[in-house]
DNA sequence: TCCATAGGTCTATTTAATAGACCTGATATG
DNA sequence: CATATCAGGTCTATTAAATAGACCTATGGA
């Protein structure tokens, strides 16, 4: 356990990959998920929350914030009562939906394969 | 708290959409990075750690052996001591990479655009 | 009077990720 | 001969994150 003047990691953290910066964003549990729901209109809080059905109410409203500070989503807040919230992508956002439709494009075409190499995996397994 | 013959939440997992499905897989911390760190050639364990950089042995293990059990890599084990472990991209690894560029490039050109949203969050919630 | 409403936040519990010790067994070193 | 080293993991203890669900707000309606 010597001291060092500088903490190698620190450098890493002050200037992160730019790919790997987007990609930890995007690509949590709800991200692209949300970003989905928003394609065909804008929403409100409580529609995303019963169209993705099994998200709860802090991870919704987390993954929004983010999505909104780093300027996917704009936020718009109707001061009524009770209060209407509603969520729009941005230019930004809807861009960000050509690279996301050639992902669910992959998926929908190669999701059989997946599940076959699951199955496959499994019975191999019966190495054990 | 009524019972029910059939509980709605064991419909939604045993059909799961299959796009979630895929997109929950690689759309975690780890394993689209090390997707692309496989592209240019087949890697070793260790060799996989050190690139990376911040990922845990066991983060590493867990996500090497769910690529490979969706089909993603394969994983070559050479009975020789201390042993060696080669990890590769199949075919349909490699198709992902397609898709998983697109992203990547759209990250690498909004970058700037989302780090300025995250700036311009910041100031203007000096509102507080 | 008192309940319902939309959009959250707060707290307690459950789950996942990290850090790091430990294991293997053939070869190299002292 | 005893010991240390190598790669590729697994196991355990600690720390961080996600979930579930109570609670809050202020107004309009029963």
């Amino acid at each position: 356990m010597t001291e060092r003047l500088i903490d190698p990691d620190s450098l890493k953290l002050a200037q992160p990959c730019p790919i790997r910066d987007v990609l930890d964003r995007v690509g949590d549990q709800w991200s692209l998920l949300v970003l989905g729901m928003l394609e065909p209109r804008t929403k409100r809080f409580n529609e995303l929350m019963r169209e993705i059905g099994d998200i709860s109410k802090q991870m919704l409203s987390r993954t929004l914030k983010r999505l909104e500070q780093d300027g996917f989503v704009a936020r718009t807040v109707y001061p009524e009562v009770p209060p209407r919230v509603e969520y729009t992508l941005t230019d930004l956002g809807r861009s960000f939906l050509d690279p996301l439709k050639q992902l669910v494009g992959w998926a929908d075409v190669n999701h059989r394969a997946i599940v076959a190499a699951r199955r496959s995996y499994e019975t191999s397994a019966e190495r054990a």
